[in-house]
DNA sequence: ACCTGAACACCGTTCAAGT
DNA sequence: ACCTGAACACCGTTCAAGT
């Protein structure tokens, strides 16, 4: 089906430049692409450029360094975070949990990133938002100000170290079957450990071994950290 | 001064052997050498190699890889926690605080480490050490067994997420200037933020960047776990 | 059994030369 | 101004050959 005779013959508006130029957009779709598809070991520059049709030396006309580029991941992963939910006063410690199941959503979403996120100070526009709603959250439940400033830290860094613990055990090359063996595995060794010297590791070996399932434990931690900010609100 | 007549020429114990023998242990001590002077990054395995005279492929008859390498270090590390505070039920939560300092003192001693322990199972000796004391002191405070099994995953990734960051920032080329210019760009930076969207960020622009010191902002998150954990002991 | 040189398949970054 | 080829100084790991 060609074109009829009267369209113009060069079109107004190409859907797609023979050579598109390149941009810092198109370097980090590029990056999230790799990251997602082969994790965060994968994404160099090198294998950047040339799923970009070039070569490393041409990123740097747009992109200060590596470190950058792993910063501009991050920023695109928080980008994805959601956070609509109107801020209720008196559910404040649901609604600051809802938020870390979120942030951690996001991170596993691109797996590898948490790599990248748990060394990068959180500047962007994005990140903000979720600065301002842990902030909103805690400022509801009574949290001094001091405090809430240190969980904007505090939490985020629980987030990410869980998000990159998951992404180290799978970028290994195991199954779930070699998973399971292994924790399998670790149990028989805690449960035969000297009982003497390792009594409540021998005598908790079950419960020790149990939370490889991931969501329980992240549930644990933060309700535990939920908690623990709520008993920092003065009781008046 | 050369050596008296009577004593035979070819001693019988040689203080050191030409060439010593590679061994495990020597080449967890050059790695460690080099990661204490140079940081992590610094740590390949041939730097490791060129540190003990030899070339990398040398290191694979004691070391499975790289990652291997890794574990040992963070095992090294382990090692030189202490914890000789008899359990003292009654001061349980003061005792658990007590063992994350000392945790986090032994990675600030190896700077770099808690880049390699943060994706690594602890499994060795010596950090089935810090588990058991977890365990106990848990126990101590009531804390149910599948919670307290839980805390063991929960407090060394804080902590060593804590160390990581730490390392992030000063193995970048920085200089304390240098961070102290950029905490102060990021507060006037918060400052001046549009306030009708970021009003908690702009009003507390000031603790939000005072976190920078270190020890405080790690007291504020031990606490909080410390008395996320205690709320988690049913009250009888 | 342990060690080694050389090679393979990668890195991030720089820089002079092109358009 | 943007892009590029080629080079520099690195990586982890393998393997045949030596002792």
């Amino acid at each position: 089906m060609s074109q009829p005779p009267w369209q113009p013959i060069t079109p107004a508006k190409p859907v797609r430049q023979a050579k598109e130029p390149l941009t810092r957009d198109r370097i980090v779709d590029a990056a999230m692409r790799v990251l997602t598809q082969s994790g965060y070991e994968a994404v160099s520059m090198r294998k950047v450029a040339s799923e970009l049709g070039t070569g490393p030396a041409s990123l740097y006309a747009h992109v200060a360094n590596k470190r950058e580029l792993d910063q501009l991941l991050v920023e695109r992963t928080a980008e994805q975070m959601v956070f609509d939910d109107p801020i209720d006063p008196a559910r404040w410690q649901a609604q600051l949990k809802a938020t870390m199941r979120e942030m951690l959503r996001a991170m596993r979403a691109n797996p590898g990133v948490a790599r990248a996120a748990i060394g990068a100070v959180p500047v962007g526009e994005r990140a903000l938002r979720t600065t301002e709603r842990i902030l909103t959250l805690l400022k509801a439940g009574n949290v001094p100000d001091q405090a809430a400033a240190w969980a904007v830290d505090l939490i985020p860094l629980y987030v990410t170290a869980v998000a990159f613990e998951e992404t180290v055990q799978s970028a290994s090359d195991w199954t779930p079957e070699d998973v399971e063996r292994f924790v399998s595995n670790l149990r028989t060794y805690f449960e035969a450990l000297p009982a003497d010297r390792f009594p409540l590791t021998v005598a908790l070996a079950a419960p020790l071994t149990s939370g490889a399932d991931g969501d329980a434990r992240f549930e644990f931690g933060i309700t535990v950290i939920t908690a623990g900010l709520a008993t920092l609100a003065p009781t008046p």
